[in-house]
RNA sequence: UUAGCCAGCUAGGCAAUUACGCCGCAAGGUGAGGAAAGUCCGAGCAUCGCAGAGCAAUCACGCUUGAUAACGUCAAGCCAAGGUAACUUGAGGAAAAGUGCAACAGAAAGAUACCGCCACUUGUGGCAAGGGUGAAAAAGUGAGGUAAGAGCUCACUCAAAGUUAUGGUGACAUAGCUUUGCUGUAAACUCCGUGAGAUGCAAGGUGUGGAACAUAUGGGCUGCUCGUCCGUUCCCGUGACCGCUGGAGCAUGGCAGCAAUGUCAUGCCAAGAUUGAUGAUUGCCUUAAAUGACAGAACUCGGCUUAUAGGCUGACUAAAACG
RNA sequence: GCUGAUGUGGCGAAAUGGCAGACGCACAAGGUUCAGGUCCUUGUGAGAGCAAUCUCAUGCAGGUUCAAGUCCUGUCAUCAGCA
């Protein structure tokens, strides 16, 4: 369930979330949101090149990969969202962001109703 | 022991759970580095029409011998500079083919005479020892010599060119003889020698969609000239598939070589993504300490350069102490 | 992944290999004015020093040269282009 199929990729489909939705701050990243025609929830990352060299972008997207993906079965479907890293997200642990993460969806009413 | 100098090794290991890429019908297998980095050199490969040639321009390199597919790389040497030494550093051909440049200071910057010295004499001749300037001032010391002086002469020394002998594959070294006393700069132009066609996988191929035009004052990858080719063309888009990983490959051992490296035997197959796969949690072992340095493949190799925690091993030098 | 350009006071910039920072903006002080603006004059890189003055400064590190912002090599940062 957490393949191709759940991954935002052309650049057509950022713009659109960016421009349509709305998004949601945290000290660590950025959450855009909005919502999709099609049944499953898409997810796309978003690292600059602020954050670092190549080493440093991968190990964030991996983790933040991890986090979003493992939170999945609990968010309501349909929408697309974007997680975007701030500067000082390298500063993080990975619990430390897996709590922001939690914040920012139930502050987003992401959170499938059935569990809330 | 202290200080130094050179070289090499390592970049934790084994598992469990869960998540992901690729291969596979499945079971299962497999999954980043010593620099993967910078893109600074050298190649493979591809296209420019599987037709190019000459000249010019431009760029790069520049001691010797060897290694290599090749190189601007490497090894062993030579020479120069630095260091007490181990050792380090060097784009290290030509300045006597030609041109340019050398600020300021200084009389004068490859050409001279301000002060000064000497002679006759009151402005002419001779001189370059002494003075000061400068990064650099006509090779240095001593003696002879002279009106005063001067490589003008002599002795020794220094430097350069030529030449002979010996040693070395060679760069070169050592010794002798002859001649000379010539500034520095080529990382200024230049000359000499050697080399380079251009563009880079966003190359390019297959497939697919769209548009324009009817044949030229067209197009064909630095310039010019010559030659030649194209109508199956040209322009734009998409990025599905191929290119895409078995290769100047890796490991172990033997042999040759001072070494770089070569060669033989045996065994092995080890990422292939395209919003771009390695994350998270835990246990045990090694350890002084265990996830903690620098850091992530994007067509593939050989180098160079730069970043790098902690630790280990070996060779050598100087000083001091002891034997 | 590939290709190219730039780097000098607080900012924008100039500088044949020869005293680095011309010039403009900005800032400070003084003058002019009842006051402000305009205008005029002077000054302003950093450190040490009472001062004279000395040392360090052209992104950084080396090299060539008597002498380097300038020439050469490496490196870092920033910006731009190629879909």
């Amino acid at each position: 369930m957490l393949k191709k199929a759940n991954r935002l990729k052309k650049r057509y489909q950022f713009n659109y979330v960016y421009k349509a939705g709305e998004h949601f701050v945290g000290k660590a990243m950025v959450l855009y949101t909005s919502t999709s025609k099609t049944k499953n929830i898409k997810v796309g990352f978003a690292v600059n090149k602020k954050i670092g060299h190549a080493f440093k972008r991968n190990l964030i997207k991996r983790r933040l990969r991890e986090i979003v993906y493992s939170e999945i079965p609990n968010m309501k479907q349909q929408y697309n969202i974007i997680v975007m890293a701030r500067e000082n997200i390298f500063d993080f642990s990975f619990s430390e962001l897996s709590e922001e993460f939690q914040k920012l969806i139930l502050k987003a009413g992401l959170l499938n109703e059935k569990i809330s």
